[in-house]
DNA sequence: CTGTTAGCGCGTTCAT
DNA sequence: ATGAACGCGCTAACAG
């Protein structure tokens, strides 16, 4: 009982007309016909509940108006809040997105873009976990630009959209400078495997020091190792800080709190990445929000219009302030 | 500098043979191919990096492998784990998924229903926020299968899966019973634009009532409303907890026992959907998950397996029981 | 302004 | 086992 869908031709001959016109009716080309005809089209196309076919228009030349998004994991509020302000971005421009969860593995991520560039994609955003370099090239090669999310990929050359890891970083230290800690303990999740998990932490090492900080790092979120560095901050020679390096770092460090019974703000607590939740453990714990929207605007930019020089890849985080970087010794007046 | 993609002529060409074989190579019939033969092409496309067209494959009936998916809010938790779901089981049979994000608005889901229609997917998992009837009629008539997800839509008859709501709210009041309490609030978004929120709050009148419990709805979640409701709490006849329809009323429960001073337990707290922070707001908050892989699997087999009639469209929820319904009065042994 | 013709890249008969 | 020819739905020249 199924009725096929209806095509160009059917719709040509129930307006007598000829396919082109028909075409020209739903592309640019419409104000080349006249008033008459573009009324018999319309009609016989709303009759027949004529819709284009993508696929064949893409087919042609035409373009198929598809994104692809590879994310390393849909389930990080990081990737979902990314995907977001790219769809809207592509949205806005008339395209839509394949998106493509790799889950953190290098064979999915090889397999998927494959089947991304199968399907005609005219770019490609990627945030990548492994280093897919030769599909990423052959892909460049065909003409399709590609654009790396958040972390970039060894010997590619695609751009970098994502957030400002030093300014980010910078940002966090004067937070935590002027709230009155003395010693830092930098927390991340293994920085080998990131580009942006390596920024981050060589422009705390860097900054930290600059400022005079006692730094410490901690460079495992598993709890063996993690709770001993935290345990260590309990009875501290100076006001001190936890700093994670995102919202995963900053989850295990909460959870680390709680279990040694850490108080939020007598040890400092601060994370890169806002959180739905961030607002209610506690005092709320302080951290620095992506521009999603400005980095998917930017991502789409990068991607669509091959002139623009003078589009922003690094963007600023935004300072949210709460109760888990004020130490008891140091009210807020 | 962009060299055009390969085509199936010109790894023919390449490997001195027709298009059919090595159309045949790439299909099901690639055993069809003498040993010399399939060396030849194997070499060939893999010197080109040919890889097939999709589009045009689905221009002939071959079918896209296109499955398309409309949540209503990406940015709800719901809404991610519910995409994770369905998208591992559509991988899992070889089908990429187009993803579209309403915005709960019905006005984009009439526009995005449209383009995937375009687009040729095979099949189309909806969670809606409006009712498109219109669209939804033609799709399916034109042979493409809709799956509701959580939300059925009047006078569309296709299947609706999810959670069993019904179930939920009996698993919620027998564990609330159990611990203690004697009064529950109901605290739900508003009920008239979605159906699993009507059968949540119908199942509880109904089974609170069955219960002996004394029952309250709160169906608005503007503080405004929202607050004087949970205040009423503080000093209550019984011991009284507080169930939320969803993640959204969690939160904002959850806000409004901290703005008004609120001791998690001693008013107890239960909420339908699982949030990451939930294990550590306090003593943890007692909520009810939903089995998304069962849920995703089971909206794909609808989909792509239309024998399937004995498919489980209604799931049970898994309880995670934590401290927000452990009462002072009433302690775990 | 409008219609005619020729592909786009591929699967599929139907021969060989 | 292999290849030639046709058509899918559409757009892009190229005429009128």
């Amino acid at each position: 009982m199924t009725i096929p869908r209806a095509t160009l031709i059917e719709v040509a001959r129930a307006a007598n007309t000829s396919k082109t016109s028909v075409s020209r009716f739903f592309g640019p080309e419409r104000d080349k016909l006249s008033p008459t005809l573009k009324a018999r089209i319309d009609t016989a196309a709303r009759a027949l509940g004529y819709q284009p076919n993508l696929m064949a228009r893409g087919l042609k030349g035409g373009g198929t108006r598809l994104l692809g998004m590879l994310v390393a994991d849909i389930r990080n509020p990081f990737s979902v809040a990314a995907v977001h302000g790219v769809e809207q971005a592509a949205r806005t421009r008339g395209y839509s997105l394949i998106v493509c969860n790799t889950g953190n593995d290098p064979a999915q991520e090889q397999r998927h873009l494959a089947l991304l560039s199968a399907y005609q994609v005219e770019g490609l955003v990627v945030n990548a976990v492994g280093a897919p370099n030769q599909v990423l090239d052959s892909l460049t090669q065909t003409g399709v630009p590609v654009v790396l999310l958040d972390r970039e990929i060894p010997s590619v050359s695609s751009a970098v959209v994502g957030l400002d890891n030093a300014l980010a970083i910078d940002t966090a230290l004067d937070h935590l400078v002027a709230r009155g800690y003395r010693q830092v303990l930098y927390v991340t999740n293994d920085p080998a495997t990131a580009s942006a998990r390596r920024e981050r932490l060589e422009r705390f090492i860097d900054q930290s020091a600059k400022r005079q900080l006692t730094a410490h790092v901690q460079s495992s979120l598993d709890p063996a190792r993690l709770y001993p560095a935290l345990k260590a901050l309990k009875t501290p020679p100076a006001p001190t800080a936890v700093l994670c390096a995102n919202g995963t770092a900053t989850l295990s460090a909460v959870q680390g709190f709680q279990a040694l019974g850490l108080t939020l703000g007598a040890v400092g607590l601060m994370g890169i990445d806002e959180l739905d939740w961030c607002a209610l453990v506690g005092p709320g714990i302080t951290t620095l929000a992506q521009p999603f929207d400005a980095i998917g605007e930017a991502a789409i930019a990068r991607l669509l219009d091959p002139l623009g020089t003078r589009i922003t890849d690094r963007h600023a985080p935004h300072l949210l302030a709460r109760g888990s970087t004020i130490h008891p010794d140091f009210p807020l007046i």
